[in-house]
RNA sequence: GGCGGCGUAGCCAAGCGGCUAAGGCACUGGUCUGCAAAACCAUGAUUCAGCGGUUCAAAUCCGCUCGCCGCCUCCA
């Protein structure tokens, strides 16, 4: 295996090495529960489930772990605002999460570990922390010494004279310094706490992937992962409070992925520029949304606007029917024609296995992974149509060979997995539900414009195909009579 | 101010020192058609924000300038 990784540590492309040949260790951040999800939720739930299943389709085991923060600030705010528990509404948002996630056909991680369920884990770390000078009680609270890990900084390439000369530092007094971060923050009245050395309190954000992914991957493992966002101060401090306990290092290679963006601004949720999965699910197919996603690289910002989302469906049709129309090639073949593929041709499609891997080995370069599609499809498109009423059984099986390889690979970035003609299908049915004519409607419509047609009446054919046009449904003349389709607005 | 990234045809987007600068969408032309539509096929950058430099060779490396974005505060 060489695939090549930007590790955000070195900030370079590295050939990826996993610790323990043919099994690799993955960690992401997964989110906080207090909400429904956004699009960038699902870019990043995209991403990894990407990685994680080209890395199998290589032939790697793969643990992966992603967490749920289910208490934090945010969502004290947000349960006391709704007259509910933390609990309550966190344990709602993982259960609506799952709604989109299993809607987006995201694989499950191998275990999803919560915040809650390891505060054991963690105050023993943050107890580790402070028998090695790493971190101090004061107050209720316990803080990390950013003084006294000589590392500090090194994820994000920041320094702390940098970053202490910038002014928005909240000032605090229990702080030994203003960058010293909180592992462990002493509960208010009313807040969910949990009994600790220090007093009944809660863990602060970080130090639960720490805990977390120690437990389940041990000091050190192969990728940690997350948005770019939580390069600083999240990753960074994990980071700090990982390797200050382990005296080892955390993690190898850091992955980051890019934003979402509207009108190339960030989507956030301060912003309240964000759309929510559901809200995109509701107009357009989940494979739509998976081939925008992986239309561009996953370091790349990603613009959304409907522009964007139709051309993303106009691409995955034109893959589901070329697809379609080699699976419902009459299968009666002649055993010994001679074929009609020019080499360069067969080349390309025997090479497409090949050409996808080196574009997902580079960095995962699904951007140009569907560009070795559409040149698949090209050429199938050429050979199917120059194709013989019984064409060579050769020509046939390199054909359906080359369409369900396609399928196989597209499946890493979860397109393709409908049946073709079915998708075609609900697609149809779908954009009918929304005009005015049923299908026996426009049925009906097409026997009378076909008697105009016989009787050499092009006014009235004419008069019936626009009358149709008016209500969406455009109409197609071809060889076995008269299809019809629902015209894209 | 510090750190990081980006700027490639009308739009989106690959390319990471050297084969003809992928691919998608749109446009245009062709096949098809009674005419259309759809589908399919074909076509577009002597040039990669600008200016210098390194090199036999640069969109690709280095420097500067301009423009855009992100992080530095919760954030995928």
């Amino acid at each position: 295996m060489s695939v090549k990784i930007y590790n955000t540590l070195t900030r370079k492309k590295e050939t990826f090495q996993p610790l323990e040949a043919g099994h690799i260790k993955l960690y992401v951040c997964g989110i906080t529960s207090y909400d429904y999800c956004h699009i960038g939720h699902a870019r990043s739930a995209l991403a990894f489930d990407m990685i994680v299943r080209y890395f199998r389709y290589l032939g790697n085991k793969v643990t992966y772990i992603r967490n749920f923060t289910d208490i934090d600030d945010k969502i004290i705010v947000r349960a006391n605002e709704q007259n509910t528990t933390t609990e309550e509404l966190a344990n709602r948002f993982i259960d609506e999460f799952y709604v989109d996630m299993d809607q987006l056909g995201v694989d499950r991680p191998t275990l999803e570990p919560k915040a809650t369920e390891h505060i054991q884990e963690m105050i023993d770390l943050i107890s580790e922390l402070i028998e090695k000078n790493m971190a101090y009680p004061a107050g209720g609270d316990v803080y990390y010494s950013v003084n006294n890990f000589a590392d500090y900084g090194k994820l994000s390439g920041r320094n702390l004279e940098d970053m202490q000369a910038g002014a928005r530092i909240r000032i605090n007094d229990n702080k030994n310094n203003p960058m010293d971060f909180v592992l462990w923050k002493a509960s208010k009245p009313g807040e969910p706490s949990w009994e600790s050395p220090w007093g009944p309190g809660r863990p602060g954000w970080h130090i639960e992937c720490s805990a977390m992914s120690r437990k389940y991957l041990g000091d050190t493992f192969d990728i940690h992962g997350g948005g770019q966002d939580l390069i600083f101060p999240h990753h960074e401090n994990e980071l700090a409070q990982s390797e200050g306990a382990n005296s080892k290092p955390f993690v190898n290679m850091w992955i980051h992925h890019g934003f979402v963006t509207i009108r190339d601004e960030k989507m956030s949720k301060s912003l309240g520029n964000f759309l929510t999965i559901r809200d995109i699910l509701k107009h357009y197919h989940p494979e739509v949304l998976r081939f925008f996603i992986f239309s561009t690289q996953y370091r790349n910002p990603l613009d959304f606007s409907e522009k964007a989302m139709q051309d993303a469906m106009a691409g995955l049709d034109r893959l589901y029917e070329c697809v379609a129309a080699i699976e419902s090639l009459p299968t009666d073949c002649v055993a010994d024609a001679p074929s009609i593929v020019t080499d360069k041709d067969r080349k390309k499609l025997e090479s497409m296995e090949d050409r996808f891997q080196k574009a997902m080995d580079n960095d995962f370069n699904t951007a140009k992974a569907q560009g070795v599609f559409f040149e698949t499809v090209k050429v199938l498109n050429k050979i199917q149509r120059q194709l013989p009423g019984k064409p060579a059984r050769e020509d046939y099986e390199l054909l359906s060979q080359s369409v369900s390889t396609m399928k196989k690979l597209a499946s890493i970035m979860g397109i393709l997995t409908e049946n073709a003609a079915d998708y075609l299908q609900a697609k149809k049915t779908d954009m009918l539900a929304d005009t005015n004519i049923t299908e026996e409607e426009i049925q009906d419509f097409i026997r009378k414009r076909n008697q105009a047609r016989q009787d050499k009446d092009w006014a009235t054919s004419d008069a019936i195909r626009d009358k149709l046009l008016d209500l969406n449904i455009e109409l197609k003349d071809g060889p076995e009579g008269t299809g019809w389709t629902v015209k894209r607005s």
